[in-house]
DNA sequence: GTTTTAATTGCCGTTTAGTGCATATTTATA
DNA sequence: TATAAATATGCACTAAACGGCAATTAAAAC
């Protein structure tokens, strides 16, 4: 059995009941207790669930929706997210768009983490909660019905009277000569936006999202500050964003 | 059984009750009194509970995160929701305050059922998502660090631009003759001006609640079209409210 | 298809956490 | 104040966690 499938199964449990026991999962998968403390380990670095001392238990805030995504996505964007944590110092100003890698970063702050933070998704706002130092904003608006984030006039006119010190956008396409685009015409005009409130921009993006193009510009690379992707800084992938100037993290 | 999951059971039980005594916990779980009294001592060193000779008990300043998962309130709250429900139709105009009643309430929604719903709360709006048929706005705003909920000049904003059929609050004081007040200024402020931009106004109030007076007025009992309670409609409680004209659900 | 490389896994000795028990001390209250 | 119950403390035992290492297995490169 692949780790990967193990790992899932073991969400799968969590999710289920709430908790798992080491000794009974490595009975029941065949593995020794080892392996599973290395699995629970890892799990609960990107923030879901808990390891505690006998096994591990469900984060009570995490919808079990989150808990069971498939694991190997997970990762990437646990990669991406401890990237864009080392770039983060505390006390600023930062917006947070989207709730993919974004999740996961919420999930890795320190406890005591300070900041004020802006975002437009559900989820990642939920999360936020969770920490006493840091001022939390929903943006107001439409849900979309594609994921739980707002969008539309009101996040607009909420993001007119802010700047940040950074923003942190989910790229879902990076094109090394158009630069940012979306497959959604809102989203794209709330990034731009954001682009233009924030003094730096940080772009995450898987690297199987580079080089796509979607219908709706965002804007060109030149307005990218740093690409965080799951990939090494050095790899053969980013050499033509490196060229053009774009820092690689 | 985990030392966690044993600790949210006492940490249940003391929520539920109120208070917990270490002989019977130690029954109940089967393990020693003094893991037990370990048990109490770690929950307060956290600050949840106080510990008291002979058990523990509810430490008066318990977080609104904890208190929001009372077992024994949820029955309560579904009992109003059901009731909410019945005196909602499709395609209107909602505001939803709050997170309790209002949560069980997006729970037992219809799957095809259809309206445009505002919510200041992060776990309505996340729960609403899953309605295809409902056009969900979230308030945005600063999210407050007691409960999930947005507050705050933003959502005082969105509001003003909105009028609805029928608002659903969460009334946490509700008192005969001075009618409906709040513990937190900003709350107050926000109910009042959702009554005031709703054409329906629905209080829904644990009984336990009503009579109680907080600090912050938000609006006089005329206000309201109708209370919701988890009692009968003509349980004797209830006469007072009656008698001022209130339309008990 | 074979070789090379990297990741995964199990094992082992050591360390730490959790639990129960014995005993001394404190607390509630009759 | 007497007395029974609850608590604190120290100790011992067990199970789990940790870190390093070697063997195995999967993935990548050739």
């Amino acid at each position: 059995m692949l780790k990967e499938e193990r790992q899932n199964i073991i969400l799968e449990e969590i999710v289920n009941n709430n908790k798992v026991h080491s000794n009974t999962l490595s009975k029941k998968l065949n593995v020794s207790e080892d392996t599973i403390r290395r699995d629970l380990k890892e799990l609960s670095e990107i923030g879901h669930i808990k390891k505690v001392h006998g096994g591990a238990m469900a984060n009570p805030t995490v919808p079990a929706a989150i808990i069971s995504q498939k694991i190997s996505d997970q990762k990437e964007h646990l990669i991406i997210a401890q990237k864009a944590l080392s770039s983060l110092v505390d006390h600023k100003v930062i917006i947070m768009e989207g709730d993919e890698s974004n999740l996961i970063l919420a999930s890795i702050l320190p406890p005591d983490f300070s900041a004020t933070i802006f975002t437009n998704s559900l989820k990642v706002a939920t999360r936020l909660f969770e920490f006493p130092n840091i001022e939390t904003f929903m943006l107001g608006g439409k849900i979309s019905h594609r994921s739980p984030i707002t969008s539309g006039l009101e996040v607009m006119d909420a993001l007119a009277d802010i700047h940040a010190d950074i923003c942190l956008l989910e790229a879902t396409s990076l094109h090394v000569d158009i630069g940012l685009t979306d497959g959604d015409r809102e989203r794209a005009q709330i990034k731009k936006k954001i682009i233009n409130h924030s003094s730096n921009v940080i772009a995450m993006c898987l690297s199987r999202r580079t080089g796509s193009i979607k219908p709706f510009k965002v804007e060109g690379l030149e307005k990218i500050t740093s690409l965080i992707t799951e990939l090494n800084e050095d790899d053969a992938q980013l050499s033509s964003f490196i060229n053009k100037g774009i820092r690689i993290v």
